[in-house]
RNA sequence: CGGGGCGUAGCUCAGUCUGGUUAGAGUACUUGGUUUGGGACCAAGGGGCCGGAGGUUCGAGUCCUCUCGCCCCGACCA
């Protein structure tokens, strides 16, 4: 392409709103424009980017036998009353009526419209397992649209399904995905980690998260110094301590606590490591129909994870409950213990399991039990609720927990029947007996996948694509275009570098050195070759957009050492 | 949905507190000229429903009411 013909309308300043690197760059260098809250335009540049993304998707999933489909973007609501999800999605689902007054949503995703393409088509086991995915735009009607590309409220996603006899064999599709998702943004240039993540109110058996590295990512991932292992914070696990602070040492006792209500004033008043103290933290529990208060018991020393906690008791949320529901019930705020506690539902973390010489609220105003038993607790409801901790041990080695920022851009899950069933979509097993799909869905986030990798890839000056995401790979500048020799010499690479295969630009814009490079490198091409006044000795430079690093060479082997270079 | 901020030229913003010539700057754009290895210079131009509606006033970008939009924090969501 060349650049006098190109619409790559580059700005010095950035729109006020844009805050991220990736929305400042990206809009700067021509590649996107905002519409509205949460949408977007491609711009030349931009839809290229998203196409290299997109090419290198369908490779993948070629080669895992998974076929592309392209589902119809405005979907009839009724599959998603049978499916239950049109009161779930809320408002994030756009609805609207057609002239018939029929009502419609805008597809957010598309379980429901894929499991409808195959059931009553897809009948025997012999058919299974098939994998259909499409690269299409989605929409969702975010509450709060942010970040440009990042959280938009129409975006295009990569979403995938499989269908499966058994669970063995969803398994395998399951890692198949993972590996093809791994190989795609290994592909990208991107550094990433592949997390254990929260099933959450979808249920399923289980789900991971492709969280690329950045800062400015809105997860907080809890990964192992040492290992592999990484979760999600809402999910991450943790080795048993290794060493626990010395136990007190009392025996069972109703002690008086004048006022003594946090957990920071208990260890203090008895010189006791919080450890030994049990925290209690209540919160409403609120349900589809109905909510209802419930404790949560944790180690002094701990922090509750929510998101843990909701699910512990099935809840669609969790509030804080204020004083005055507690006392309503007849807790008594700051000495709520879970020993003879009848007044409300209690929920106990595994860590407090057996645990011995603590201290607990007495449910007394201004008591405290001491050197209490808790296996007396052991019918009580027990689940993991703490939120993992940086310096915590990795449930898989030796090493420690970090706590670091991630950008998901993938999301692959373990379905099972969880829709099938609801929507009857059937097949025939081996001995002739209608058995509901099993399923996966595996999700990718494809402009979300522009955004991140300016996230991971820029620098003050602009975007450094990667060799595989670049919208081109070679920039020949001519630096006079007055110079006819020079502009001849720059024709004739530009032509033999796209011969070869070499996606090229040709700055043959009548503007001045410095304005070029400077656009150069706002856009982000990984080389672009100088071609100016150095040429009358022979030479040329090229520079290296990742290091900003200029290098020269001969102007008869510039193709050559581009060739090394894109290797 | 709660809290905060902002809407004036294509873009970034001044002017609004304290109402009063023809609404400004930088940048971008057009034309001519000089320049040509780090966003050049000179000259001449075009470009505005001051987000919208209503009100106060002799007079509103400026004051009042309502409304729409965008951004940020939180809630929510993947």
């Amino acid at each position: 392409m060349r650049f006098s013909k190109a619409y790559i309308p580059t700005t010095k300043e950035a729109p006020k709103d844009a805050q991220l690197p990736s929305h400042i760059y990206l809009s700067r260098a021509g590649f996107v424009t905002q519409v509205a809250a949460g949408l977007y335009n491609f711009l030349p540049m931009g839809k290229r980017v998203l196409r290299k993304i997109e090419n290198i998707i369908n490779e993948e999933m070629a080669a895992c036998d998974a076929q592309e489909v392209d589902l119809s973007f405005v979907t009839p609501a009724e599959l998603w009353q049978e499916s239950g999800r049109i009161e779930k999605f809320g408002k994030e689902l756009l609805r609207f009526r057609d002239r018939k007054e029929n009502l419609f949503v805008l597809g957010p995703t598309h379980e429901e419209m894929m499991v409808n393409i195959v059931r009553n088509r897809v009948t025997s086991y012999k058919q299974l397992p098939i994998n259909l995915y499409q690269i299409k735009t989605k929409f969702r009607d975010e509450a709060r649209p942010r970040f440009g590309l990042m959280r938009g409220r129409e975006f295009v996603m990569k979403d995938g399904y499989s269908f499966h006899s058994s669970t063995e064999d969803l398994d395998r599709e399951f890692d198949a995905m993972e590996a093809a998702y791994k190989r795609i943004l290994e592909r990208l240039g991107l550094a990433f980690r592949v997390v254990e993540a929260d099933s959450g109110a979808i249920g399923g058996t289980g789900s991971k998260e492709l969280m690329v590295l950045a800062g400015s990512g809105e997860d907080t991932l809890a990964v192992c110094d040492s290992c592999e292992y990484g979760a999600n914070v809402e999910a991450a696990r943790r080795a048993p301590r290794s060493s626990v602070p010395e136990a007190p040492s009392a025996d069972f006792a109703r002690f008086k606590t004048p006022a003594i209500k946090s957990i920071e004033d208990l260890s203090n008043f008895f010189h006791v490591d919080p450890y030994y103290t049990l925290k209690a933290v209540v919160q409403r529990a609120v349900y589809t129909e109905s909510s209802e208060l419930v404790c949560f018991f944790i180690r002094g020393c701990d922090e509750l994870q929510e998101v843990k906690a909701r699910n512990s008791v099935g809840a669609i949320d969790l509030v804080d409950a204020t004083e005055a529901e507690l006392i309503e019930i007849g807790l008594i705020p700051g000495f709520i213990g879970p020993i003879d506690q009848d007044k409300i539902r209690i929920v106990m973390d595994n860590d407090t399991k057996g645990a011995t010489t603590m201290i607990c609220g007495a449910n007394e105003a201004d008591y405290h039990f001491v050197g209490v038993d808790l296996s007396v607790m052991n019918e009580a409801h027990f689940a993991d609720l703490v939120s993992v901790q940086e310096g915590d041990g990795c449930p898989h080695c030796e090493g420690k927990i970090l706590h670091t920022k991630g950008i998901e851009v993938g999301h692959i899950f373990k379905l099972g029947t969880v829709y099938s069933a609801p929507l009857k979509a059937e097949f025939l097993d081996e001995n002739g007996r209608a058995q509901p799909f099993i399923m996966g869905t595996y999700g990718m986030g494809v402009s979300r996948l522009v955004a991140a990798v300016i996230e991971q890839h820029h620098d003050e000056k602009g975007c450094i694509w990667t060799h595989a995401t670049a919208p081109y790979m070679v920039n020949v500048m001519v630096s006079n275009i007055k110079e006819e020799s020079h502009l001849a010499y720059a024709e004739e690479l530009y032509t033999a570098l796209q011969s070869n295969g070499i996606e090229a630009m040709l700055d043959d814009r009548k503007e001045r050195f410095g304005f070029k490079m400077s656009d150069a490198e706002l856009i982000g091409f990984p080389y672009t070759v100088i071609v100016g006044k150095e040429l009358d000795n022979g030479l040329v430079q090229i520079m290296i957009r990742k290091t900003c690093e200029i290098i020269s060479v001969d102007a008869s082997d510039v193709l050559n050492k581009i060739k090394e270079l894109c290797q």
